[in-house]
DNA sequence: CATATAAAAGATATTATTATCTTTTATATA
DNA sequence: TATATAAAAGATAATAATATCTTTTATATG
């Protein structure tokens, strides 16, 4: 599972993704209330995709954050790999040092394929694609 | 992801169900060491599980915790549950308070399935089958 | 160029998780 | 039946994650 902070992450890139462009910049303020997380909180972790260079931002009136082109055509893995790293993805199921297709736990067998599904599809499609999706009414980033 | 407690106690569990029995229990002290795992953290652990009635323990002399053949019979997530509780598997993969099969998050298509068969093997197949598969060499779970 | 705006940076607070320690209770077995 | 053993129970400690607050810096815009 995700830490809140890559859950809050992910919410607020593709919200961005949508509603936030060049010329139309959204405050961390304002994007934490309308997708409900804690608004300082969601202001560190932009900060953190901002200096990791996942996200534009910009400081002053009408300033705020949004995704270039390029940045849109990242994945959601090259989000949270930014703010989690990739440890809980990798790493075994049950906690075991070494674990491996060659030197399996009990339960490889189940949880691998399921984390290497994940990964592809958070790897393979863009962040662009995820956003048109929910433009298009086939998913939703927060509740109205 | 698993907590750390769920981690260790479905180590613990499997480790009993190998080498534990009514007439040969054992100690969560050696069961930590062996498995390696904080030792009184893990006790802690065995004692949940005891209350649960997922598994035996017995105080004093030749005391320590083992499976019966019913507890052999329970699965994976019953553990878990006990633990963590079911939270994590059934609530949003980005944290979305209300998010199904109807009213989905972006990531609910990808992640929603995984999550199933995640859930599905974790229930279908006993400890003792889990236990079976590592005796015979198919599986582990310690580094010795 | 003064001002208001909004992010950046840094410090602090709160909460949950993980881990440990001490005392009490139960019980096999010598 | 006394003793040593091992879990149960309860208290405490350490760490990490989450959340907030304050000060500084940059910059659009009037």
């Amino acid at each position: 599972m995700l830490s809140k902070q890559s859950k809050y992450a992910v919410r607020a890139i593709l919200y961005l993704a949508i509603y936030a462009n060049k010329t139309n910049k959204l405050g961390s303020k304002i994007v934490a209330e309308t997708i409900d997380v804690p608004a300082p909180f969601l202001a560190k972790i932009l900060q953190t995709l901002a200096r990791a260079d996942l996200i534009r931002s910009s400081k002053g009136p009408s300033g705020g954050f949004y995704l270039s082109e390029n940045d849109l055509s990242n994945n959601l893995l090259d989000i949270i790999e930014c703010i989690d790293g990739l440890e809980s993805f990798r790493s075994c199921y049950v906690g075991l040092p070494k674990c491996s297709d060659e030197n399996p736990c009990a339960i490889h067998h189940i949880a691998a394929p399921c984390r290497d599904i994940l990964i592809k599809e958070l790897t393979d499609r863009t962040i662009e694609k995820f956003a048109e999706d929910t433009k298009k009414g086939k998913s939703f980033i927060y509740l109205k």
